[in-house]
DNA sequence: TGCTATAAGGGTAAAAAATACACATAAATT
DNA sequence: AATTTATGTGTATTTTTTACCCTTATAGCA
């Protein structure tokens, strides 16, 4: 049932932007693609939107294809449709940015698509305008963290303040007071204080935390100011 | 030349939501659609995007139909692809969001088609999801002002403090010391004063004011605190 | 002509937030 | 028992934000 007369039709497709965290840098996780054009080359995980599915849809299961992982943070980043990104034929292309937990993605499942783990400044050369699309999501990365607490997501269940350090001093690569972030991170609510404590990068350890998921998902908008205001201002 | 086989093709459209004040209120630029499904109705502004087309160059195009504008504010909102969104045909909707001086928008063009502006809090049912994607576009607008200075955009070329903080008042539907506001929108740097003052709402009168563009241009991305903290929270 | 009313906007003190940094602490290693 | 090192507490200082005093310019009116 095609009601629109004379206009073309173009391929819908999704884009994932995997970041991880490894505990000392940020990487990406890309595929070496398996089909024409630019078979063998780098590339972002990427489907056709099918049928029956929303892009949200669409992205999360192609997600859950190379890592295997489901209810991961994922959201929208950009829709892409230059006319000839895609050299073989017009394809609008939605990019999505997920934030996964390094530790549970399924290294065999990935073995299908030759996926691989890239530092964030090591990265091979990939596809179409797949760079364009990790940079801007870097950007969102750096912005959004700035005020929500969305590196939680690239940290197992249980961490500790240090490990969040790191990975904020990552992102925005800059060293931050420890004591300060040590109590904007507590001040925030979020945290639950465990009784173990990880002793792998100090004699006294590092007490564990855990989300308080309530109070996450109902101060999530609350702007928060894990980085010190100079850092904030460069986006 | 298709290369893609087994995929199937969807319609791609952009929509655009457009935004105007008119010095007491924010408005929202509709027309009645001119085509069925749902001819007659309320509904954003959009069209197709065609053979040659970026979704920007698409966006912009469609915005200069209806309004005659161009070099406008405009940017991507998000990408919406639920399977029956359009109970026609497939069709994947790019939203833009645009920010209009709405002393500058042409009557005559828009009559083709029926256009209106409407109060934000007094509009009609609209078509579709295009009510879902104007919520998204009023909470992308307050977060977005609460930290660059985005509402300029809005008003004429010259324009008062009084007048800006008019503006932000009413997208934040509360009320700002005006002697603090005024200071931090003098502090961005932005702002040129001009001789003229505008003797519309005082017998003092304002000065007015411009856009320093190039110092505009380059601090667009410093956080803004023009509105207080607690009103930012409410995003 | 001077008085009055009104919004613009300058000045400043108080409160809150961000920052800097001294120092105490736990516990493995020697 | 002494040493070492990252963790975490306490607190003074600086900066930013907020609250609210007051003066100023000028149209309209007496």
């Amino acid at each position: 049932m095609i009601r629109y007369a004379g206009q073309t039709r173009a391929l819908v497709a999704v884009d994932c932007i995997i970041f991880g965290f490894d505990g000392d840098n940020f990487k990406l996780l890309l595929i070496q693609r398996g089909f024409a054009p630019e078979k063998k080359k780098w590339s972002l995980m990427g489907g056709f939107v099918q049928v029956n599915e929303s892009l949200d849809q669409a992205a999360n299961r192609v997600l859950k294809q190379l890592t295997g992982l489901e209810n991961v943070f994922m959201e929208q980043l950009h829709a892409f449709g230059d006319p000839f990104r895609d050299p073989a034929e017009r394809t609008i292309a939605v990019a999505y940015v997920a934030l996964i937990d390094i530790q549970k993605y399924e290294q065999q499942l990935s073995q299908e698509f030759h996926a691989k783990w890239f530092l964030l400044n090591d990265m091979p050369q990939l596809i179409f305008d797949h760079e364009k699309m990790v940079q801007m999501a870097k950007n969102r990365l750096k912005y959004k963290a700035a005020m929500h607490p969305i590196l939680f997501e690239l940290l197992p269940e249980k961490f500790t303040v240090p490990q969040l350090q790191t990975l904020y001093e990552g992102l925005y690569e800059t060293e931050f007071d420890k004591r300060n972030f040590f109590r904007k991170v507590l001040s925030t609510g979020f945290l639950i204080k465990q009784d173990e404590k990880d002793k792998g990068n100090s004699r006294k350890g590092a007490f564990y935390y855990k989300i308080d998921k309530e109070q996450y998902n109902h101060k999530f908008e609350a702007f928060l100011n894990l980085i010190p205001k100079q850092e904030a201002m460069l986006i």
